[in-house]
DNA sequence: TTGAAAATCCGAAACGTTTTGGAAAAATGA
DNA sequence: TCATTTTTCCAAAACGTTTCGGATTTTCAA
């Protein structure tokens, strides 16, 4: 492998020069950088960006944190688009990606800062996590830029980037009350992730901007899993025959609702109608095709990514908050007279 | 940052012994070791990869490079697939996985070797680059430690992870043999994919083993597009009404298939079966849900990971043939009598 | 021609590790 | 006690780059 002291040799000149020459200084004539350059290429020679790292303290490397690289997850390629919308911005940049995961418990053994410093990460984008995480906390504290999914957390070194949650979800429920609907459950996610605790206000406020009454109990964590949500919507409606829709706080749990409902042999949305969240894939090619609250994966992982370059580029952490859409396909209907 | 010299100092041993301390050598007595570990945990020290790989000449890094990263492969969750697979085996090492981008212009300027060397990758996994792709010369030619996936070529220094594509592709078409159908047709990718040779392969061999005529015309290719296919579907089934099945070389152009026989109201399974190839998550989701040959894309990226591992500890590149298996739901049916 | 300014170049230190070859200290055996 | 072995430690070089401060050469105006 040749560096760039071969160069210097072969040209003689010294490594100074050399390096000089390839970044573009001015302080070497316009013969010299060519020779340069002409042997440089002839030796096939590429620069070593461990060196460079080390020396400019920089190693022109994002981390990316993400919890949803796993088999079962595939359905709800949620993460993926994430990844894909990263993906997209930084290969504008000379900037490359390391993959970190935070499922095996191997790296668990590491703390948050430990696995940025140990690869000497300039920053990190993490999705996916917990609020009870002990990484969340270590990301304020740590001195490291990050930009957060779906976390409202901000200091100077960490901004994010959400949708509008609460107004989705009320979106979402208001539309259910325009089909007439009154006795309205919802399927929430636990109580460890912000979005679930935004899109319940979202519930609240709609039904409570109506003049619904809330009743709790009409009210239940499905984890964000398409089993546990098919198992608690099957425990719901046996003991509350009078509901008549439920919003789900993400689409995969709408299918586990649907599945439910299909097994207490009640039509969708005939009997009991049905909104989602997320917009996934598979929501519009589920029959009845859900709907849902369709919110932009890709463009979020595009700006937690170019939120993160400016960061590092000497700019301020900011919020970034993007549009969601509610698209009405086949799951909700008006509610049935009588 | 806390440095060895800092723990060093603070110990007041040498950095030699810190770092034969820390690094578990047998030379250094366990009580200097005790006080060298205390203080590190006190300094909050974490080693300096950088440095280290620059002067171990390794970088426990490898390079992933794939081409499914855009947003319109969502679909398809392929390329995520395998990527999990990838990441679950590194998980459980001490390497990381860093991530190219085949589809930005910018990384295209630079060469694949100079890519893998910048970065000074261990080894690199490489997915779904065409066959004319000039990345792939340089693979053979670069003696970067390298396992290809879905492309046949072998040497000391790169192996392969693929499934029994022939095989595959004949059980898929003798499963439309022994429904009666006569009239078959293909719809394959691009000639620059090592799968759509291969899987056309299956398709003679099936059919000539019937001996069943093959009409090289009903043979096309779909560019391994939704939208491609069911442009070509839609001529192949105007212009050939006697087509009863089509056998199509991905699941995602046998959607595009599907949509086209729905436009010219031909129904699937009654009037022509259709069987896809991959199994992908929508498969069974589309109504009529899909016959098609099931890959297991995550084992794919886990045994490429594994192999690559493998190499990296010094033993030698391998072929992984994983076998495929015919999954029958409801698009294909018995040949109508006429 | 001369002096100053501008243009080119370079030596050496630094970044944070690992490793080699040996030195010093402690333990052991006679 | 002394010689020998074993244990424990360390100085210095190396990895490939960037950069600081200064040195040398060239250019140019007077």
């Amino acid at each position: 492998m040749t560096t760039i002291k071969d160069i210097a040799k072969a040209a003689g000149v010294s490594v100074t020069t050399v390096s000089r020459a390839l970044n573009g200084y001015s302080d070497v004539s316009e013969k010299t950088r060519k020779k340069i350059i002409d042997i440089a290429k002839q030796l096939n020679y590429s620069p070593n960006t461990l060196a460079r790292s080390l020396v400019m303290n920089k190693s022109k490397t994002i981390g990316l944190l993400v919890s949803g690289m796993t088999r079962s997850a595939v359905k709800d390629n949620f993460t993926f688009e994430v990844m894909t919308g990263v993906n997209d911005y930084i290969a504008k940049t000379d900037y490359d990606v390391i993959l970190f995961n935070t499922n095996s418990t191997k790296q668990r053994e590491k703390t948050y800062s430990q696995l940025c410093r140990e690869r000497r990460v300039d920053g990190v984008i993490l999705q996916g996590i917990k609020t009870d995480d002990p990484y969340l906390t270590e990301v304020v504290e740590s001195d490291i830029p990050c930009v957060l999914i779906d976390i409202p957390i901000q200091s100077d070194r960490v901004g994010y980037v959400t949708t509008d949650n609460v107004y989705g979800a009320k979106k979402a429920v208001q539309h259910l009350l325009e089909l007439g609907h009154r006795n309205i459950a919802m399927m929430n996610g636990h109580d460890y992730a912000f979005v679930s605790k935004q899109r319940l206000q979202g519930f609240y406020e709609a039904m409570e901007e109506a003049n619904v009454p809330i009743r709790k109990e009409w009210v239940v964590n499905g984890d964000f899993s398409e089993e546990m949500a098919e198992a608690r919507a099957y425990e719901l409606f046996t003991n509350e025959p009078n509901i008549t829709a439920i919003f789900c706080a993400s689409d995969l749990m709408a299918l586990g609702v649907m599945k439910a409902l299909k097994q207490l042999h009640l039509r969708v949305p005939d009997d009991v109608s049905v909104v989602g969240y997320d917009d996934i894939l598979l929501a519009s090619y589920v029959s009845p095709a859900l709907t849902t609250v369709a919110q932009n994966k890709f463009q979020m992982g595009y700006e937690a990514a170019s939120m993160l370059i400016d960061m590092l580029e000497g700019n301020e952490a900011k919020v970034v908050t993007l549009r969601t859409q509610l698209v009405v396909r086949e799951s909700t209907a008006e509610v049935k007279k009588g």
